[in-house]
Parts: structure tokens; sequence; C-alpha cells
DNA sequence: GATGAATGAGCGTTCATTCAT
DNA sequence: GATGAATGAACGCTCATTCAT
């Protein structure tokens, strides 16, 4: 419907841009039509109110991002190899394109309750993609047998997130990418993976 | 100073009280001073202006708790021991002051970006405490050799504020407390912690 | 001429109903043209503008009982059984018709000035049926010589409008129709018609 | 409390001004707030909000009349004498006053159904001071004895709204006040009175 | 003639901060 | 020191109207 027309992504992508340029509270509603080259009530065509701009674009993002993932590790065998690409991916997605990396990790969390409620809706995906790599690792012996699911991946969930933050707070001064392999290892590590064996060449 | 002087603390607690049942956005300055029992401007004799109120908040509660933690920790032979008691003072530190955990978790995060620069500094003393932690292990061979310390620094402060997190936004539905065991076994095999020999009793 | 095509008042009864039932700050042009089945553009096709349809409306609507007062009372003989019959039907046109009787006595008079001023213009047509009743009247000996007919004019067209309103401000709980006469009988007292003789029957 | 603080009717007072000259479409807090030589801010003060202003003009107004009415009627003796006094008064109130004359006429009646009803219950003050002279005219014979209260008050009160309005309409072009003895005239003949003994010298 | 997507001006209200008392 | 009345900047959203198709 709406979505299929091209305003409704010019849209959210201005929103990305104000947001990271300006700031969550900066990123006022005729700011965002100007960048999208819409008037302020043609937003109104295409969005409920300003939060629901918000929403969609991080259920876009996001959720394009999900989808890939999946798509993505359906070709690894092991829940390692998983976890390895979930981790890097994650990364890239970030690196590469820095301004949603402002915006998902610093400015939207700066909404209020509701807001940042849906968005959790949108991340359960996410934790989804985690849990299932987490079982499948259960179930083949990779990990161990006694890991809890729930906690196992609030501490991967925690650990790439809080990464991802440090890195930005600190302007994006090295390479994010590149700790992919050590974190994936302090992972693997935690999930009581048999450390020496499937870890083979790059990854160590 | 004007620290020493008991509306200080009065107009801190108060905040933290209107943050908690009413949220951030609510949190006026007039409302606080109600709670506090003085007048709006009475508040501009002891903070420079609102956000600095959070600041100190954060300051004061933040730094209390890692002065405890600092102490405590003292008094522990190994880098495994001094993990669980500071996971564990964390979470119960929360767990027994439910609103200041609501307001350190959620409410203050909608803060803005300065705000959140500013929180972060007050953090940097607990993150060193965990450094200090880490370091330990690695010198007394507890943990891997080959363990980078500010990643693996991430791995543990990004698990508890995701437990954490996730506690709150399942309303305390279970006793977070309990969750301390499982939780430093995940960060202790995360860090390479030859699982087997010195956990023993309560830890596994 | 444009008032000849259908879709004229197709779009004239599409205001009256969507202005009855969500009153005149809910009655978008956009509402009125859904309710009249024709797209926003084709209500500019057949009005200048959202004024124009507003009295448009008033005129049609207005003129047309004007017309079927005027040949009405022409079968009459006296002034007061003139002005029994223009009480009488303005109360059962509105009794009869209930949204037109919201949408002329309370919603239409919340527009501004000039679309009043507008509105008064068709009304005097009605005023003017009024004064020659009362001209009539004066001049047949039926009410008295003195009678400042401007004044009584007032009195006659207050005294409907003051009781209409009332009615749809009471919700229509009671039959307006059912006060004719009595409203009537006011009313001829007040022209100093000679109370006694000339009403026979019913009207007293 | 608060009304009597000086700002409560200087903010009143402005509304009036401002709605006269610019129309109730035109009034803006701010304007209002400008006229009144206060900030915007300061409105909100006084008033829950812009219609707590209007709401608040015409009790005001409107109740400091009706206690004015109440108390020069009680030096009178007959209902016609009390009639009579209460049509000169409302007269010459506006007269006096013309733009607050504009506003309650005119003005205020474009406001939304809610403000109009809660005018309307300020209004029932003033139709009590009118039921009290009909159902006193008919105690004592003054009035017919059939007369039906509710309709001769609407009677009443229609045909002053009416010939108020009208006056304005045409521009304050004529003496409103000179017409309140042929009015009396009028509105006493249709309830009734035994027109040649009671009226006296200067009514007629 | 008919459409409906796009336009953009306009405004009530909140609240952090000040300053005369 | 303490007060609290006053300030005024800032912004999301609606809807009558247009015009390219």
């Amino acid at each position: 419907m709406k979505k299929s027309r091209p305003k409704y992504m010019q849209i959210i992508d201005a929103a990305v841009t104000v947001i990271a340029e300006n700031g969550y509270h900066q990123a006022q509603v005729s700011r965002i039509a100007r960048e999208a080259g819409v008037a302020d009530g043609t937003i109104y065509l295409y969005f409920k109110n300003k939060e629901d701009i918000l929403i969609s674009l991080f259920e876009e993002k996001m959720g394009t991002f999900i989808e890939k993932i999946d798509s993505m590790i359906a070709g690894k065998e092991t829940a390692a190899e998983k976890l390895l690409l979930l981790i890097d991916s994650h990364f890239r997605m970030l690196s590469d394109n820095r301004g949603l990396a402002v915006v998902t990790q610093l400015e939207l969390r700066q909404s209020n309750k509701e807001l940042r409620q849906k968005i959790n809706e949108v991340l359960k995906g996410y934790l989804k993609v985690i849990d299932h790599i987490l079982l499948e690792g259960k179930q083949n012996g990779e990990f161990s047998e006694t890991l809890d699911i729930r906690l196992a991946r609030q501490m991967i969930f925690g650990t790439i997130d809080e990464t991802v933050t440090t890195w930005i707070m600190n302007e994006h001064k090295y390479d994010l990418a590149a700790l992919s392999a050590t974190i994936h290892n302090l992972l693997l590590n935690g999930c009581g993976a048999h450390a020496a064996r499937p870890s083979i060449g790059k990854i160590e």
C-alpha cells in the first residue's frame, strides 16, 4: 500500500539523516520534511504521527537486517559459525551505515517509554534468531548442555550492544568489524563451547 | 560546600522518587521541588540547572555504589570471587532499590547526548573496577593470557546491563539476584577461566 | 447552470448529514466529499469554497421553505390565521427534519461573521413574510394600529427562534409542533390583537 | 483566590477587547496576552486553557449583570415594572459596552458545542429571574392566569435577544435603549396584562 | 468533467529559568 | 538563604485548496 510509494522510504531516510546529524530532540517534523523534500503535511499522508515515523524507521531498517541475517545464517552448518556471522554482520551493517548506528544505538533510546517498548517488539525478532542459534548449539553438542538460553542470549546481545555503543561513543575511532572474531571467541567460551576443536583458521 | 547542606540530598532523593513514579518526561523541576518540599527557585541555589540535578543524582548514587564494591572486593582473593561479588552486589543493589533501578536503567537514558556522556564519565569508575579484576585474573593465571581486557569488560558490563534491563522490562517478575551465579559462570567461561577447577560450591 | 447538475444537491445534502452527525467543526470538506460520493476536488467544481457550500445549503433549504410558506399563507384570510400557519409550518418543518434543525439552529451559528451575515441575507426573505402579515393585520384592524412592525417582527422571529433552540438543547424531548397554538396566542396578544373575538376553536 | 489578583480581570478585559475588534477566530491566546500586557504563559497561571478564559469572561460579566438586575428589581412592586427594568437594564448594559455586546451576542456563539453549553448554564440564572417575574405576575393577577411560564420566558428572552442582535447587525445605527418601552409593551400584551390600567405615563 | 495526492500556513500550551521581594 | 509569580521560546498536527493527470 502506502509503503510502496517512494515517499515512504524517502521520509524514513530523511529521518535517519536528520536525527543522526542533529539528535533526537532536534529532529522536528518540519526538518525531516525539508530533508525529504516534501511538505510538512505530506508526512501525515504516510505516517500517523511523529512517533510512527520513528517506529517505522526501526521496523524497516531492523526488519530488513533480521531477514538478511536469517537467510545468510541458513547457509552455515555449526552454531559457532552462525554466531560469528551474526556478530560480524551486525558490526558490518552499522560500520557501513554510521548514521543509522547513531540513531538506533543512541538517539532512539531517548524516546519515551511507549516508543521504546515498540522498538523492543521489533528487537524480539532479533533475539529469536539468537535463541535459535543457542538451541541448535545445545542440541548438537557444541555448547554446554546446561546452558541457560535466556541468560546466554542476554550475554550475547548485551555484549554486542555494549561494544557498538562504546565504539560510537568513541566516535568510530577504531574498526568495529575487526572485533568480530575476538568477541565471537569470548561469547563462545561463555557458552561453554569446546574451545580448541571447532575454531579453525582465522577466527582465533 | 553546598553538597553538605541537607537540601542537596533532599532534592536528589526527590528527583529519584519523582522520576521513578512518573518517568523522565514527567519529572518537571517544579514537581521535584514540591516533592523535596522546597520552592522552585531553591533548586537553583543547589544545582546549576535541571541537567545538573540528574548528573549529581547519578554521581551520588553510583559513586556510593562504586566505593562500596571497591571496599568489599578488597576482601576477596581470586578474580573469580571478585567478579561474583561485583555481579551479585550490582543485582542486589538494584533489587533492593527498584525506584533507583528504573531511573538509572530506563528513565535517565532518555536524556540527551550531553547528559549521557557525563553519565558515562561516572560509569568509567565502575568500568575501571572491572578492568582491575580482569587484569588481576590475567596476571594470576585465572583467565586466558590472551584475554582482550577492553572487550571482556564490554562483555561483562553489557551482559550485566542487559540482564538488569530485561528484568525491569519484565516488571521484576523474577528474582534478579538469583541469576548471579549463572551469569558469573557464563562470564567466567567467556574470560577463559579454567572452568572446572576453581568453581567450588555455590557458584556453579 | 451548475445548480442543475445532480451532484450539486448531492453535496449539499451530504453537508447537512455530516454537520448534523458530527458538528460544524468536524465537517471537513473531505468528509462531505466522501459522504457525497465524490472526490475532494469535485466539490470545487460546484462551489467556490467551503463557505459557499454552507451558504448554498441555507439558501436552498430556507429558500424552499419560504416559498412553501408564502404559497400556503396566500390561502388564508386573516393575519392571525397566517401567523398561526407560519409558526406551525416552521415548527413542523424542523420537527420533521431534525438533522436540518440542528444544522440551522446550532451548528451553522458557529460560522464566522461573514457567513452569518450572508445567512442573514437569506433570512430577510423570511422576515419580509412576517412583515407582510403584520402590515396586513394593522391595516385590516386585527392588530393595534400603533404596532411597531420592526419590533413586532423581532418579537415573533425571536420567540420562534428561541423556542426551537430550547427544544433542540433539550434534545427534542417534547413535541415542538404542539406548542404552535400557545406561542401563537402569546404573539397575537403581543401584537394587540382583540384577543377574545377572532380566536375560534382550536387556537385558544 | 486567583480571582482576586488584578491580572485575572486584566486578561478577561483584554479578551473582550481582542474578540470585539478581531472576531472570535482571530482571538489567539498570544494576542490576548499582548493586549493584557502579560506573557503568554501568564495566561495559564489564571486560566486552565483558552476555553476557560471565554467561560470565565461570560461568567464574570453576565454574573455581575444578573446580580445587579436582581437587586434593582427587588425595589419594584409590580411584575410589569420589574419587566421594564429588566429590559431597560439589559439594553443599557449592552449600549454602554458595545464591545461586550458584540462578544456575547455574536462572537461567543461561534464557539463549539461544549463551550456553548457552559454559557447556557450561566444564562440559566438570567432565565430564572425572568421566571420569577412571570410567576409573580401570574399570582398577583397582573398576567393571564393561563400563562405558560416556560413559553412566555422564551418569548421574552427571544425577543430581547433578537432585538439586540438586530441592533448589532445594523452596526448600532439607532438607540437601543429607546426601544425598551415599546418592547415592554409588546411583551406585556403577550403575557396577557390588563393593558389599559397598569401602564401609566412613560411606559407606553 | 473528475480525481486525490500534495501543499503549507497557523496556534494552544508547557516548563526551565529568573529575579524582585 | 528562600520564595514563587512571571516569563516566552518552541513545535506537532490539521485541513481547505490546488493542479497535474
